[in-house]
RNA sequence: GUGAGCGUAGCUCAGAUGGUUAGAGCGCCAGGUUGUGGCCCUGGAGGUCGUGGGUUCGAGUCCCGUCGCUCACCCCA
């Protein structure tokens, strides 16, 4: 038998009995974490409350054509990056790989053009990308994301924009910069792709490889591309800005206006184009510190013709979507988490002939107060009950001990400072509450 | 998809040049106090050294495959 043949051998017998492991790009999120994660998504939805946006919950998994169609055939994540998978019906199907297209299938399904405008909503919840895992960047990451319908004005533009940052903000993050660019309309920017085409398409054999690929596909991209031999071709051409036809010229200059007025600082950004096909006009990114090189935490922009290229009425829209795994990743280091709260107020301690029974009741009772409890399940000493429950947090230990128990008590042990009473085991949830509430 | 680094106890890691029973700190359990936490002391449990093969008298250590992790490219949140 070949080397080979064996190495095949191997995996496909690891294959048959594989090891628990969550797959590649996917992680769990264990206790102490997870409360971190509901802190931040609550963050989310009080920023978002106070802007009137309201939560929109769409399934994790579309048709395919749902995202084929609506981010673009020519991007890296419909090219490469989707979860494609057949149905037991045969339908083709795509975990979601962002938010905007599904939300758009959904306005379009419930006909939310026809009532009021604009149409303000968010969502929170894990999108899945086929890409190689790095710092910052999952096959399964998590999402927050807004997206406002049926506004052109460019009020909207700088109001998401400040959501944006006021999110960022309430979650202690005060290091980042807004990168601001406006990409115009598909009149203008037709013509900007035409002066690129014809300038780049004779130096060609300069371009990178992907590059040489994108001056047919998505000639835009070319300017984002890091590659230095790229960027020195690009580098002379005029910009995007003297492109814009006066509608896109007029927005840019009254979104840019606005961020004024409401002391947004932000760096134009002549360069940022964004991977998404349906972007017009306004294209925006906060980018944090600390994050390695996936530093992206907030991206966004307009995108007025995605719901009619998705079959419905003209109307634009706008909104961006913000990396959690990376955010939370840039705050680790950081004072701008909230302290870790204490596990339990109360630990119920058993010392000697007690029956349980009785000891479950006592605990249920406190639970029922209100009062977060926890008691000895492991049989353990009453020293050992006393380090977990100081290990825990408690503040308070009910010891239920022998001797008292018959006489109808049980003694209460402030963590503090050891001071102990005892009291009547009818009182105790009364007795607690009272000692929990005079901190 | 490409490149580099790394896989030893639950966690963080040490194990030059291949050589006896693979170690530490933290954590966990128990004892020191037959009913009292934090500090201290003592003891204990816990390891397919990722995995398969090769070289060798002998492999945690060297070689190859493979899986995984990490970082970077690409791209993005």
């Amino acid at each position: 038998m070949s080397e080979r043949a064996r190495g095949e051998e191997a995996a496909a017998g690891k294959a048959v009995a594989p090891g628990a492991a969550a797959v590649r790009g996917t992680r769990d999120i264990l206790p102490p974490e997870s409360s971190r994660w509901q802190w931040v998504e609550g963050v989310a939805r009080r920023v978002c409350e106070r802007y009137g946006y309201r939560e929109i919950r769409t399934p994790i998994f579309e048709a395919a054509t749902v995202f084929t169609r609506g981010i673009g055939e020519a991007t890296d994540i419909v090219e490469k990056e989707m979860y494609l998978f057949r149905d037991r019906a045969g339908r083709e199907l795509a975990l979601r790989p962002e938010g905007t297209a599904g939300v758009v299938r959904a306005f379009l399904e419930h006909k939310l053009y026809a009532g009021p405008l604009p149409v303000k909503l968010f969502y929170l919840g894990p999108m899945f990308r086929y890409e190689r895992p790095q710092a910052g960047r999952y096959r399964q990451f998590e999402q927050f994301g807004v997206e406002a319908f049926g506004s052109a004005d460019p009020a909207i533009d700088a109001e998401i924009i400040s959501l944006g940052i006021a999110f960022l903000e309430a979650v202690g993050l005060d290091r980042w910069e807004l990168r601001l660019n406006s990409i115009g309309c598909p009149t203008c920017r037709a013509a900007y792709r035409e002066m690129l085409v014809t300038e780049l398409s004779p130096r060609r054999q300069e371009l990178c490889r992907s590059c040489e690929q994108r001056l047919e596909r998505n000639p835009l991209r070319i300017l984002d591309c890091k590659e230095p031999g790229c960027q020195l071709l690009v580098e002379p051409l005029p910009g995007l800005e003297s492109y814009l036809c006066s509608d896109c010229r007029a927005h840019w200059e009254t979104v840019q206006h606005y961020l004024g007025e409401l002391g947004i600082s932000y760096r134009k950004y002549p360069r940022l184009v964004r991977g998404l096909d349906y972007y017009t006009r306004t294209v925006f990114e906060l980018v944090g510190t600390g994050l390695g090189s996936q530093d992206a935490l907030l991206g966004g922009g307009r995108y007025d013709g995605l719901v009619e290229a998705m079959g419905g009425p003209s109307v634009p829209g706008i909104g961006f979507a913000a990396g959690l795994d990376r955010l939370l990743m840039s705050l680790a280091g950081g004072d701008g988490l909230p302290p870790a709260a204490a596990a339990t107020d109360v630990y119920v301690a058993r010392a000697g002939e007690v029956p349980m029974g009785a000891v479950l009741q006592l605990a249920e009772r406190l639970r029922r107060a209100g009062i977060r409890t926890e008691l000895e399940l492991a049989g353990r000493s009453l020293k050992a009950q006393l380090k977990v429950a100081d290990r825990l947090g408690a503040r308070f230990v009910v010891i239920a001990g022998e001797a008292e128990w018959a006489r109808g008590l049980v003694t209460l042990r402030r963590m503090a400072d050891g001071l102990q009473e005892e009291v009547a085991r009818t009182e105790v949830p009364g007795r607690l509450s009272e000692l929990i509430s005079e901190t």
